[in-house]
DNA sequence: GTCGATGCAAAAAATTTGCAAGTAA
DNA sequence: TTACTTGCAAATTTTTTGCATCGAC
């Protein structure tokens, strides 16, 4: 029995309605394992609802990060990359940046002795900073194989 | 004895020309500590040298980010960061962003297990991925505590 | 002297905004 | 019904490019 998605409570917590379009573009980011630009999220909701504009892709992608639901990252190609901060399907990873080419590469080794470090790092810095954090991204920059 | 620069290295390595100008910004952003953008690096070199233009400012900073020596954020203020990814003067730090203010703090509190997490992840992933790994960052999302 | 680097102006992209019309709650 | 959302077009902002000149090596 499929509930309502997980995303639904942020939602409704935040006084937000849960619009077509909106489901459609959490559908695609959760089907996905790209970085998706907002064009490309644009081009791919296009395909099946040709009526929903770029703007609301910006606006809604906007909302997202605003509740935490999704990433947005600068891979350094000119353009905002997104990306899901959870879901059942994509499992928690962390990138791998070419500073030359822009190639990334997720990676999930070691996650799971990260999440101990993190966890406890969190709990410090919530601390000390008085923040409420939700998650955490950790970048590592390089030269890929073919780039040295 | 201020022999030349920690930078001069890999100018010279890559084939780059040290100019006036890409001095200027070196200088700038090894003095400071804050995330400047373009268009603040070119109000602060514009102070003492009117002469450079932002595009030159625009093309040195690409040029610094491919070379491994500066970090170029998006912290979702619309405009690209840089910053330094290390300098006598600057520690290594990681950033904690609020995803509703966009404020951003460093900090440097690194514990021993941090530490040595990443060593490890880091040589893993090198002989993994066959990526030459110079740098890391992790990025800590929540609210900050008057967004909270 | 060479060839990379720079400045200016113009162009290109990406993202945001105004406003009337549509629609979730 | 009420106010949040959306689409379209236009505007804004950031970043890039063309080209003649300049200057580091």
């Amino acid at each position: 029995m499929p509930g309502p998605p997980w995303w639904y409570g942020k939602f409704q917590n935040a006084g937000h309605r849960v619009t077509l379009p909106r489901q459609i573009i959490l559908g695609i980011l959760s089907r996905t394992s790209k970085h998706l630009s907002a064009e490309e999220i644009y081009l791919s909701v296009h395909r099946t609802y040709p009526a929903v504009g770029l703007t609301t892709i910006y606006r809604t992608l906007q909302l997202l990060v605003h509740l935490g639901i999704v990433f947005k990252f600068d891979f350094g190609d000119g353009r905002s990359r997104y990306e899901l901060t959870a879901s059942q399907k994509q499992k928690h990873h962390h990138h791998l940046i070419c500073r030359r080419c822009g190639r990334v590469i997720d990676y999930t080794d070691f996650i799971e002795e990260e999440r101990e470090v993190f966890n406890k790092v969190e709990k410090i810095l919530s601390q000390k900073y008085n923040f409420k954090i939700n998650n955490h991204q950790v970048h590592f920059y390089g030269l890929c194989d073919k780039c040295q």
